[in-house]
DNA sequence: TGGTGTTACGGAGACGTTTCAGCAACCTCA
DNA sequence: TGAGGTTGCTGAAACGTCTCCGTAACACCA
């Protein structure tokens, strides 16, 4: 069965393809309506479907935006990958998304293949891309929004909550429970000093500690961010024998995993131990106990940065802060952290 | 900066454009050693990326397979999707992934934004194509292989588990830890009665029940197959009057969602409710206490599929049970079921 | 009636590759 | 030495669409 090309429309229509390209476009010339109206019928009765290759290719460009995400296995990057499919959709756009697997060949890989499709745009949830893939951006100059980091390598757009001040405010919080001193779980030591919002979670965690008139020093772990990990790291932690009062987590997912070491040691928690994580994961409040956490509003920013990487217009060329923007954050308070009631069936 | 062409690089290169292509290609004509090393040279000074949207019109095929699933937040699926990504990134395919959310409507969407885009294949783990799904596949020919379920709508190549034989294992199991019968978890009402793996869950845990000359009456329960409506789900049924002494879920996720909900009524897994899943997500080993399940080889699956759905040659045309491709499920036993030692730090 | 717009439409040149067919030049072997 | 086969390369025709121009037809007005 022979491809229906837009030929063959034009054809059965008995007008010239152009006229069948503008009905399909609208535009960029107007077409007579009964005109058109056989053209629809053509396209109809032939059951022709335009080739998106072909389109692409004398277009030069497409509806298709590119998104690199560290693992789209975990909770919140699986969440932020479906809220940008979702603003894309609105929008008529469609989202291809890669996992670079925390590899900077891979990032690049992807990179180079997305650009390579003509993607109409780039977001990037990495963490802080390499020089390879900045000199790729650069080469191709793509248009490219960072979303949820905001590192120094790429002179670009970026979209971000504030990760600083909520974690002050999940840290506050945490204090205000009467605990000696918070805890604080980041990355992998090698997260980089700036940009990333892990880096900004300790910062927050750290003023909130100033604030409060504590030392910062020694109270610093570090684990990757998956809850496997994490639970390890945490099952040390709690069972040594300077046991912190409560842990703020750079992640809900390691927040996860400290619950569920704290469990293993039979420790409390809210009572023994009080936990706070970020992101507001949807599983956060599914856990035991339920998570207080730091809201991050995901559709938002996903809309933000699918604006952002479609609009040429939106992209002021200030300097670098007025190039962030920046979503406010929220506490969200559940039970991890001590309070409320413990649920009734609990007794 | 003008984009570097195949033009540009033959140009510098002394050749044409022609051998060019030979060189990038390895083919499908010869190209003498130092020919190619100019060529190479060339393409290496002017930083020559071939456009994939040129090369995908000239040769109409692409490196891209698609995939739609109906929701990759779900872990399940995110380690599906991941697997074949792995699996098509060893055969220097990139797959595309789309979401359905469980909606025609959008599998549709993606079943022609896909075949529109030339992918090489379509890999569906699908709820059951509809017919307006199998109508594009046929009006486009595509090459399609089911994995995960094999719906009845579109005849084509599946890949799945033995999940019939699992849940009768899972089952089994459950009702040699001495427990008077196994209740069961399944999908919502609506899930078809065949073909999917779920229904096949259910028809497995009704098999074992049989052999142990037990009911099924009114012992089959329904939820979404997520954990948050299976908590809800078993928060209703495990505080009722006749709390079944053992569940069988039909997945994981679900029997997370049965666990938290036994954890807030304070019931004892494995003491006072035993329970087993299906599909050995990750997450398995993490929960509380550890989910006893039965595994499905997703890597060997996901390998499968992509092979599939690259050579034709594998493609036999026998009938619907030759082209079924089935691999063999194993019990994992952990403890959720009642099995093993409470670890140390618990006594 | 001639000039000036306006509206609909068609021809045809891109777009950047792949790959077929053709053509020299050179080798091999009787 | 000449026929036949290789080898290495080139020219140019696709691939299916978009879109710039050009043109024809027609209306309107002075």
């Amino acid at each position: 069965m022979a491809k229906v090309t837009r030929d063959d429309v034009a054809r059965l229509a008995g007008t010239s393809t152009a006229v069948v390209s503008y009905v399909i476009n609208n535009g960029p010339r107007p077409v007579a309506p009964a005109t058109r109206e056989r053209v629809l019928a053509a396209i109809k009765e032939l059951g022709y479907r335009p080739d998106r290759v072909a389109q692409a290719m004398a277009s030069r460009r497409t509806d298709l935006i590119g998104m690199i995400v560290p693992d789209a296995r975990q909770p919140f990057f699986a969440e932020m990958a479906h809220a940008v499919e979702q603003a894309a959709a609105e929008r008529g756009k469609m989202v291809l998304v890669g996992n670079s697997d925390y590899r900077d060949e891979r990032e690049v890989h992807y990179l180079r293949a997305f650009l390579g499709m003509r993607v109409s745009g780039l977001i990037l949830v990495s963490q802080g891309p390499s020089e390879r893939a900045a000199a790729e951006i650069e080469a191709w100059d793509a248009r490219v929004v960072l979303l949820h980091e905001r590192p120094e390598a790429i002179d670009d757009v970026a979209v971000v909550t504030d990760d600083v001040g909520g974690a002050q405010l999940a840290t506050r919080h945490l204090l205000e429970h009467g605990n000696d001193y918070v805890a604080c779980l980041g990355g992998t030591e090698s997260t980089p000093v700036v940009g990333d919002p892990v880096a900004d979670h300790i910062e927050g965690w750290r003023r909130a500690m100033q604030e409060a008139g504590l030392t910062t020093e020694g109270r610093l772990f570090h684990a990757p961010y998956n809850r496997y990990d994490a639970y390890r790291v945490a099952l040390g932690l709690l069972a040594g024998p300077d046991r912190p009062p409560a842990i703020f987590c750079s992640t809900d997912d390691q927040a996860i995993g400290v619950l569920r070491a704290a469990r293993e040691l039979r420790i409390d928690v809210p009572g023994e131990l009080a936990v706070a994580g970020f992101d507001d994961v949807k599983e956060a409040g599914l856990t035991d106990p339920p998570l207080t956490t730091v809201f991050s509003d995901r559709p938002a920013m996903a809309r933000a940065a699918v604006d952002l990487v479609l609009d040429d217009s939106l992209r002021v060329s200030g300097s670098r802060r007025e190039r962030l923007k920046q979503f406010p954050s929220a506490l969200v308070v559940r039970r991890s952290c001590g309070c409320g009631e413990p649920p009734a069936t609990a007794r």
